[in-house]
DNA sequence: TAGTGGTCTAGACCACTCG
DNA sequence: GAGTGGTCTAGACCACTAG
């Protein structure tokens, strides 16, 4: 474990350790499954307070990086559930986290109103004017999903395809030009078989089975910004990691 | 808003103090989005300190009941989120939460030895003796799943059809008799079709879209204790929540 | 019994939001 | 500026694990 000093700035003290701790794992120096210092040792290596070291540790663990177990340690988390990273990523990052070169074709960029469906999962009126864009998502140039995404912009503002061609994230660019700023998201997933279209677009036969995801993208007060279809090809995996346990801190 | 009181038993003051506020919410006194009192409020109206309340807090932001938001409040999240549980249950909890009768049809309890991949995911050697438990999983008397579960069981035990029969969850069954105590999960989920097996046994048409979800459950130590393949007929939703920022307490 | 994580307190100050 | 959540401290005691 390196020697980094924890400073005075305005990341807190809590995840400047994390992020040493994280490093030392990255770089290997403590490994599977492995026990890190105590928390009264860390404490005073880093001079910061238990409680700061506490932080720093239910950080990292609710990442999957390391878990501790009452009166016997904290330890590091083996790699298979490290890898794991419970918070999404877009499309374009988990891609490239598994060694994949991301890409899109976008469909179509349109104005819709909106179903009474999609209407109540976004909290307008049906018909309501919405933005739909419709992707096929690649991963080293080959077909692995389509994405069909539905959100409504502020008055007047419009959005093109040119400009999503050049951000390749969607996300990043509607976060920069409105208030977009998602904060969690509910997700639904299930086994369809796709349809002609789908087939045309991803490749594969008509009736073959795709993984059906609905998402809904909520903002941080919690209204729903975006509903999102995605499917996608049975090649394509969907990870995550869940905790059996109510554990706390 | 009720007014119990914290006391001093042997479950903790915060876990307490959330559970008083679940069951506000619960009960519809505070409705979705709606404004908790303040932090330093709770301390003073429960008489505990205002470190505790926030653990409370943030007991249930992780469970998704509410969330905050720095400098304007604390909020009960909209069902829509609530529902979302993020640990998972067993098949026979969530079925019942979703308001379904869970049944079960045992296929085979059986001695097997363990195949190479199997033997590396629960890190024993290949030939190992293993358990393996082939369901039929039902809601409403309908099949919608099969689950294959593969465990170690300790030298000398067994276990029983008719055990298992009785117990309705095998997770509680493995619990009480042997020392199988989850902590943690990963789960990988990808479409498939279902072969004239999986087609006989779910009562559909072969070639049909499946939900193909394979699970490596942990131990408290993180040791690999029970690998399980579950296929999902279409009909069968799969729901997860997801914390898109990296937000901590 | 020694060492570890888990809970709890009281008080301080910072950062953000909103009227 | 008043009120909210976020960070941090120092110290105490409890609960669990292991030699």
């Amino acid at each position: 474990m390196a020697t980094e000093r924890i400073q005075t700035t305005s990341t807190p003290r809590y995840r400047q350790l994390a992020d040493i701790i994280r490093g030392a794992i990255e770089q290997g120096l403590l490994t599977d499954n492995q026990a890190l210092p105590s928390e009264r040792e860390l404490a005073e290596k880093y001079e910061v307070s238990r409680d700061t070291v506490r932080k720093a540790v239910r950080y990292l663990e609710e990442r999957g990086v390391i878990y501790s177990d009452h009166g016997r340690g904290t330890f590091v988390a083996p790699a298979l559930v490290r890898r794991m990273s419970r918070f999404i990523d877009s499309f374009s990052q988990d891609t490239a986290q598994r060694g994949g070169v991301p890409g899109q074709q976008i469909l179509a960029v349109e104005s819709v109103a909106a179903s009474m469906g999609i209407a109540g999962l976004l909290g307008v009126e049906p018909g309501h004017s919405l933005t739909r864009v419709r992707r096929v998502r690649l991963i080293d140039d080959a077909p692995v999903g389509l994405h069909d995404a539905y959100f409504p912009l502020p008055r007047g503002m419009k959005i093109d395809r040119a400009e999503i061609e050049q951000t390749q994230s969607l996300y990043k660019l509607l976060t920069e030009k409105s208030g977009f700023a998602p904060a969690e998201a509910v997700e639904n997933l299930c086994a369809a078989a796709a349809d002609a279209e789908d087939a045309r677009l991803l490749g594969i036969a008509e009736g073959s089975p795709v993984l059906l995801c609905e998402r809904i993208t909520l903002s941080e007060r919690r209204e729903p910004i975006e509903y999102c279809v995605m499917k996608y090809v049975a090649s394509y995996r969907y990870n995550t990691r869940i905790a059996k346990t109510s554990g706390m801190t």
